[in-house]
DNA sequence: CCGGCACTGTGACTTTCATCACGGCGAGAG
DNA sequence: CTCTCGCCGTGATGAAAGTCACAGTGCCGG
């Protein structure tokens, strides 16, 4: 291990990575762990760091061992549009390093990551030499796939921005929130801002809807720290 | 082989299967051919026959010999979306059968088809086994997540219905455009109403838009099938 | 303590589109 | 042949939400 400026230590070998837990990628056997760490080069990246860009060619997997990171896709207009955020644990690229085509999100880490690349030729190598670790990557791109497709689902078949964000606003308590005596209790990590470009709509909308929804007793913010009051009322909202 | 009433003949054995070529899932060695072809059972299903319905938990995986399938999710009250269309040499279901989770899509013909069905268990025991297979199921899990996020990016980022629709048609002419002296030539196989679904809208916009574009010179429209006489009015139309 | 900066909150205006309602048209069934 | 049914075309209307503009607020650095 080696001491880092983010206040991590970082793990040089996968072997005795205490990292890794069963949801990870890497949660492989022995041999093909080792094979994993010899093809990969650990590094550290401070929050805000772009990892790749959308529509570079695809040098290679990036393999999320601490941090989060966010995906998103721009228009050439400016405008861009959150597509997931992405936590320890998860490989990145690997759809675009199969296909051999570019990538199709820009990867920005949100906090100090401490981040394993492997280069393309060598991530196929990998795993066509190893079929567990060749299991995982399916089971990885089904995860990709089913996010996708409920991202879709809430982008296509909303009829309003309120729907779409009490729904995620849903997606959060389950994900992270406590409960609490006087609902459920959740950290807001995201600006108006984002919240937007995770929805699809503008910054004012999703200010104006916060609101309404305070205002209407659902929910009530104080700082950073949101707590949902009555969530049969959000759930009334979503009709997917 | 045996004749079937929808004026094709039923292929029984996958290892003398002439529908595959190299695009296929099918693909693979000839011991993991034989395989395949035990695992599964063939059978044939008219256009408009439902192979699953969203929600229902992964019996197992469906892989389309022949013909074309179209995928769609569905909110509560009746709206449907079109997800993409499946066509020959394609591999259903299999991301929910990897995470032994429901289905996220229904599946309904859109012609007579060919279909092989393999239980969800023989299936993966099937990938676990054979590692080109497993493979292979990357590759299809790759395509997959990739023309998600293409609708992601298109049903999230574009502006206007014009916008999703031009993008609609340019990718029909890159996938089946035939060049013809007065612009691109190719067949609509869609009602209005399905390709709103399909971009999201409602049936009467998308005739409205296409309505706009005839008589902007941009396209003609005479039975099922359609030129696009001006491409690059309809890529000025795209931000995405 | 002050100035700048990023974020939130709000009002006014405008565009886009969904919705409703209806008419025409072509094809297939009886 | 005509009836029905599914699909296309079109107008009127209203609601939702994008856009622009600007004020308030809280935080950080100097």
């Amino acid at each position: 291990m080696r001491s880092s400026p983010y206040g991590f230590e970082i793990v040089e070998n996968c072997s005795n990575c205490s990292l890794r837990d069963g949801t990870f990628f890497c949660s492989l056997g022995a041999a093909a762990l080792k094979a994993f760490d010899q093809a990969s080069v650990a590094s550290v990246y401070p929050g805000g760091s772009v990892l790749y860009v959308e529509g570079q060619t695809a040098r290679g997997v990036f393999m999320i061992c601490r941090g989060k990171a966010k995906l998103s896709i721009a228009s050439r207009d400016g405008k861009s549009l959150i597509t997931r955020v992405a936590h320890a644990g998860e490989l990145l690229g690997v759809g675009s390093a199969i296909l051999d085509a570019p990538y199709q999100a820009t990867v920005e880490t949100i906090e100090p990551c401490q981040i394993r690349h492997v280069k393309r030729e060598e991530f196929v190598k990998f795993i066509r030499e190893h079929a567990d670790a060749c299991y995982r990557v399916t089971e990885q791109l089904s995860h990709e796939c089913h996010n996708a497709n409920d991202h879709i689902r809430s982008l296509g078949l909303s009829h309003s921005a309120s729907e779409k964000l009490a729904h995620l606003i849903l997606a959060w308590c389950d994900e992270s929130g406590k409960e609490g005596s006087t609902g459920t209790r959740l950290k807001m990590m995201m600006t108006h801002h984002e919240v937007s470009q995770l929805i699809g709509t503008s910054r004012e909308t999703v200010t104006r809807i916060f609101g309404e929804m305070r205002e209407r007793g659902i929910l009530s913010i104080r700082g950073s720290t949101m707590v949902v009051h009555n969530k049969a009322a959000l759930e009334a909202m979503v009709l997917l």
